[in-house]
DNA sequence: CTGTTAGCGCGTTCAG
DNA sequence: CTGAACGCGCTAACAG
């Protein structure tokens, strides 16, 4: 009378015993019910309904050449808003083609992005989609993943030419930047990843190019390049704030390091510290921009929107639209200002 | 020299020819490799390596009693932080446990949820995790889902008796309404969702029972309980507090109310319209709520958390390891006053 | 220590 | 229109 290992999924010659037909008559039914009889069918919906019948997809993707209908998804930080909102738009492209995913969190960590993959293709996965971690992508190579199409989004590997999904990180951060250098700011402080990840590197090249263009020096003094999380970004805005000579204004490169200047900023108006208080431009949206103390302008793009691009590009690349090169979308991304 | 369906993903027998052995021996290899001479795992683990081979978990798992290492999770809006962050802990749990997540995008849809679910089950999932809809659940029922045991999170199922992990709702919101009442307030409107979602109907069971003991009257006008996203909060707020009697303070029992609210709240006071503007409670945190223009009141908790202890109830019942009886944990919220 | 046999659930192929 | 045989990749159980 345990609870487990007794009754387990019945299978398809169980259906086919109790509509007393053979257990192809069952799977061509469930196939759609070419050349079965109406009746017949009848029948044996009747016995799959009885017994809470479910066909086993596994056994079905054993044969070769069968997809398993599983795309293996791969996010550096589920915690932050922006990849669940990735992720929402490569399962709803997915659904839409009848695909589950399955997901996996690799905490920017390649070890651990390496075991998903292999866990995803020892799963027969039709194909991947990763935000990739900036360490060693050996296990990405073309030859370890044999033919499991790989799909990048929001980062590029070096060496690695594969369909990929990017936003506009340069433009944006220029046009960013000059937004505030026309407002009067020259003194602009930075925040942002470390350059050894992608869009780290990409979006301090935007903030840079503007700098120079604009004749604005760049101090490294206000320069922060290493926060991974709001708590080392608030650290580092301190740090800049509390400088003889501050910012009048913050370049932020990502939702993190701009929710860290903002909680830092609010603190010392809180404290009534002495302003003027920095504006903030911010790559990345977040709610209730509009009701901050000072003025933010947001770069914005769409999350979701990029996790839809990618499944396209890896639907294409599985119905064999897309023909050998590897291709390249680069999402624009819009300014708001406040 | 077409890029696919040539050179499929190499099978353990192609490594056993590789390395000039028995496909047994290679299966017991990669099992660990007891009863196996450490120079043959040699010749094995190069052959696996030459041949970019991993070991087919479909296949595997298709002995029966073999666990296929996969969690359904089914979730009714991703786009929520909140649930990314619920995904997040659940997937933290199965990953220590050597499982992988399966996720679908229910978005409150009953027929939808009934579709993952099927299709979970037919990739023979060891159990699953579930943010139910609130529409039939008639595919949720014992008998429809064999031996896969459920565990619900964040709200019930009307006379499904399995593992549940609950928020304290009522006491929240109860405390939460409290604060408000004390500090002077007695005109407290509501923003919430409809009484047919779980959450929706104790959330609002919390605030009736204060106001009621608070001597507070409960006034329809100023009750809305049919928001599901931020704009028809907003539109819901805005309603109220154009009133010729609008509320003093106002309790939002989800995050997504009060994102609405307060955006509304916002622009009352950019558009200089008169105050005072109402304090807020708001059921579920959010980022930067420091920053508001109005006080407002926490009910925090932590999706990631509840993610977590799902898992873990799950995790206990494929462990055997928990007796018979569905059981119900109810997760503590915390209030963090401006 | 290693190999052979058999069968998991399903669908393609070929007979009726 | 229906069924029987076979094999997909893998591993317990049983030789050797």
């Amino acid at each position: 009378m345990s609870t487990s290992r007794g009754a387990r999924q019945p299978t398809i010659k169980e259906v086919a015993g109790l509509a007393g037909v053979s257990p192809m008559t069952v799977s061509r039914t469930l196939a759609g019910g070419r050349n079965v009889r109406p009746d017949v069918q009848e029948r044996v919906m009747a016995a799959v309904r009885e017994l809470g019948y479910y066909r086993n997809e596994n056994a079905r993707s054993l044969r070769p050449g069968q997809p398993s209908g599983l795309v293996g998804v791969a996010i550096t930080n589920l915690a932050n808003p922006y990849y669940g909102n990735f992720a929402l738009g490569v399962e709803e492209v997915a659904a839409e083609h009848g695909r589950r995913i399955i997901l996996g969190n690799s905490g920017e960590d390649a070890g651990r992005e390496r075991q998903l993959v292999s866990d995803f293709i020892g799963r027969q996965v039709d194909g991947l989609i990763l935000v990739p971690t900036s360490g060693d992508a050996e296990h990405l190579r073309p030859e370890r993943l044999g033919e499991v199409p790989l799909v990048l989004a929001s980062r590029r590997v070096p060496g690695l030419e594969v369909d990929t999904v990017l936003l506009d990180d340069v433009g944006g951060s220029y046009r960013g930047t000059v937004s505030l250098l026309e407002a009067g700011h020259t003194r602009i402080g930075f925040l942002g990843n470390r350059s050894s990840v992608f869009t780290g590197a990409r979006r301090y090249a935007g903030y840079e190019r503007a700098m120079l263009e604009g004749g604005a020096p760049i101090d490294p003094a206000i320069v922060a390049r290493d926060q991974q999380d709001v708590a080392a970004a608030s650290r580092a805005a301190r740090a800049m704030l509390e400088l003889p000579d501050p910012p009048t204004a913050i370049f932020s490169a990502n939702n993190r390091n701009t929710i860290g200047a903002l909680r830092e900023i609010g603190r010392r108006i809180r404290d009534g510290l002495p302003g003027p208080h920095p504006a903030v431009v911010s790559f990345d949206d977040f709610e209730l921009s509009e009701l901050m103390p000072v003025p933010v302008t947001i770069i914005d793009h769409d999350a979701q929107l990029l996790g839809r691009e990618a499944a396209r590009l890896l639907f294409a690349r599985l119905d064999g639209s897309a023909d050998e090169a590897a291709r390249t979308v680069e999402l624009p991304v819009s300014i708001e200002f406040p």
